[in-house]
Formats: C-alpha cells, sequence, structure tokens
DNA sequence: CTTTTACTGTTAAAACTTTAACACTATTTG
DNA sequence: CAAATAGTGTTAAAGTTTTAACAGTAAAAG
C-alpha cells in the first residue's frame, strides 16, 4: 500500500489520459483489459500503476468506473484546491483558448491574458480579463496564478518566460517552438504541434 | 548513412527538441555541456543520443552547430520527402492553425483543412483548400495526405479518426480530450492542453 | 615540439519501466 | 454448496534508459 509518493512521470501520463477515458466510458464497470483495447497499453501495466496508486478495490472483479476515476484524480492531487493560470501571448493560437471550453470541468481556472500588444488585449473580447505584458508581474502575485499556457511567438518565448519565473509560476505549457530554460522547480510542458508531427513520422 | 537502428522514442525526443535549440544557437561551435545548460539534460546524455544516431565528428572540440543540425536532421529522417498534412475540425483552434506559419522552414505541408460543418468551410479563408468533412476520403487519398492535426470537439473524435484511418493516414495529432482507438501501425501523440496543466501540476 | 586543456566516444553499471506469471478472491453456474 | 470463471494484486524477471567513468584526441599554451 504505497503512501503518496513517486508516482513515476510515464505512470502519471498514462492516468491523466485513463481519466480522459473513464469520464466516457458507457458502463458502471470497467476492467484492465477493457483499458487495454482502448489504450493499447498492456493489462499487467495497467494493473501495476493502479497498484502503485495504492488502489486496490478491484479485487476479482474489475473497477467501479466512477470510484476508479474519483481514487486516481485523488492520488495526483487534481481534487486539490483550484489551480490559477494563465495565458501569455493572444495570437490567433492565445485567442483560440480564451473561449475554448479548456478547464471545463476541472480544479483548474483561468484567471488572465497577457499580451505585449495593448492593441491586442483591447481588441479581444473574454470570459477573464486581459492585461498588457507589463502588467503579468504583479497580477499574477495579486491573483495566485501559479501555471502559464505560453503562445506567443518564438523569439519572445524566454523573455516571457523569465518574467513568469520572476513571479513566481511554477509550471509553464510551452506551445512555441523555443526550448526553454528555467530554473530546477520550474515544470515545463513542450506542446509544438510541428515537433508533434516530426515525432509521429518515421521514414 | 545512417544505420537504421531504431532511435529510442525518449531520444527523438530530445533531438527534435535539440534541434529547435540549434536552430537559434548564436555560435558556429556548442558543447554538450552548453545543451546541457540550455536543456537541463545530463551531458553525458546528450553525447550518448549522438552516438546513438552514429554521429561522431565531434572529437575534443564540441559540435559545429549548423552541421550537427544537418546530421539529426537526416539520422531522424525529417529532410526525405516532403510530409502531406491536414487539418480535421476547424473550430476556434482548428482555426487558429490555418495561418500560422505552423510548418514554416520543415519538410511538412498542410494540403487541406475538413469541418463537418459546411458554413464553416464557406466562412474561412485560408492559403490551402477546406472541405467539408464528408469529402475527407477522397481528399486524403488524391493529395497523399499521411498525416492529421484533429481538433474536433470531444465527442466527434473517434468519428472522425475512424475516417482518417480508413483513408490512410499514418499519425493523428490528437489536440482532443479524446482517447483515440487505432491500429497498430498508426501513431497518436496527445497534445491536449489540459492534461499539459494538470502533468506539471503535483501537490 | 611537448605539455596541458577542453572536449568527445564508448562502455559498463545503476536506475527505472514494463512484462509475465501466478496465487488469490469474489461472483456465477450447475 | 462445490466447481468453474473472470478477474485482480503482487512479485520477480526482462527490457530499456540514464548516468558515471575514463581512455583518447585535437587544439592551444608554454
Amino acid at each position: 500500500m504505497s503512501a503518496i509518493v513517486d508516482i513515476p512521470e510515464a505512470t502519471r501520463k498514462r492516468m491523466l489520459l485513463l481519466l480522459n477515458l473513464l469520464g466516457v466510458w458507457p458502463k458502471d464497470k470497467i476492467t484492465s483489459v477493457d483499458i487495454s483495447e482502448q489504450t493499447g497499453w498492456k493489462d499487467s501495466l495497467i494493473r501495476h500503476d493502479l497498484w502503485l496508486l495504492g488502489y486496490n478495490k478491484g479485487v476479482s472483479n474489475g473497477y467501479q468506473t466512477v470510484d476508479l476515476r474519483d481514487a486516481i484524480n485523488q492520488a495526483l492531487g487534481l481534487e486539490a484546491e483550484t489551480k490559477n493560470c494563465c495565458i501569455v501571448g493572444l495570437g490567433r493560437l492565445g485567442a483560440a483558448l480564451l473561449d475554448e471550453k479548456l478547464t471545463q470541468g476541472s480544479s483548474f481556472v483561468i484567471k488572465a491574458g497577457f499580451d505585449s500588444s495593448l492593441n491586442r488585449v483591447e481588441i479581444l473580447r473574454s470570459s477573464f480579463p486581459l492585461y498588457p505584458a507589463n502588467q503579468m508581474n504583479w497580477i499574477i502575485k495579486q491573483e495566485g496564478i501559479t501555471l502559464a499556457v505560453l503562445t506567443v511567438e518564438d523569439k519572445e518565448a524566454q523573455t516571457m518566460t523569465d518574467r513568469l519565473v520572476a513571479a513566481g509560476v511554477l509550471g509553464i505549457v510551452n506551445m512555441t517552438r523555443a526550448v526553454l530554460k528555467v530554473p530546477g522547480n520550474v515544470r515545463v510542458e513542450n506542446l509544438s504541434i510541428l515537433n508533434a508531427l516530426k515525432l509521429i513520422t518515421r521514414g
């Protein structure tokens, strides 16, 4: 019965996808073989993952869909208090995130959008406030923002990252092509579409 | 040139980021320690990665920036003939990809956009043609499209995936929250922003 | 032209992740 | 209620990835 320690990155990633699957799974029970069929992961790997999370309510008859979902959310610390986020860079891509139901049904809340063009900030409509980038530091601190989605031009990416870090942000979803340099306590997840295309190509 | 020894996924991902770094590196030489400082990867890991690629032109004095970039592109098969792509789903997010310089300076070319709303297809402007989703099958075959970026509503995601697979697509960049079920010969890379936020959160 | 320096290429060991195996248990069937 | 079935939890082994160590080498310094 593992305590809340040390869940490997690979397991964490799978569990996040599994949560997505559980959210739409039509039956009230699900087995490791069901999950294997949907995802391609070996059934023993799934059982092992759940064992790492300390989940053991499935003996001999599969898992209860809802209970498993709650347990994973719990184990990954995703039901804790809400996390405040911001979007940095309101070009076409950043602007598209303004009214995508991006954080629907999660404990993440977008509190602000930033852009270095004042004009951009004034023109766009959004359900949360937009600010010029030079106000990042105090807004981030005031709103208790700890996470950012970075959608600026590649050449602005490091500068904006430095400001985010200086303001105390602890995680950045990087949608630019830039390789971000951050201190060890700040996590970066790279979501470049072009790199993803390169990754799935072979030959 | 490059022996067709399979390059591990982890190495491949690092090499793609390294390419991004090399693209903006200001000096004509770069060492494994320089790369380590920019990325946080151990210098020995970088040398090991390059060894896997069969690159060995750096002895005792670091790497030539441009030569290394070319060699990585070569080894990963990214300079081979152009790869044709499409965007499926032209909502806010998909539409944002229409004129982002998404594939600038790469061998990927976007050949088509699809949406199940005819209205959407008619309204949007784009530098490549847009079609209603019911024409996917023949357009994909005719244009030789092998890769897709999926930006539809979650509930449409599997249906569209099935059509892409039926038409012969071999790789999908999935920007929805759906967990896609595909045959073993089709690669999927999941780029959900919400999952990325969850991944970088801890506690 | 010899020594020192700054760096790589390569290997072997350590660390980590995935798979297979199987004892065990709740539920269904006869 | 005994046997068969359908599933898990857990472990150890296999496989993969990362790290450390160091012999070797081109270039710079003495």
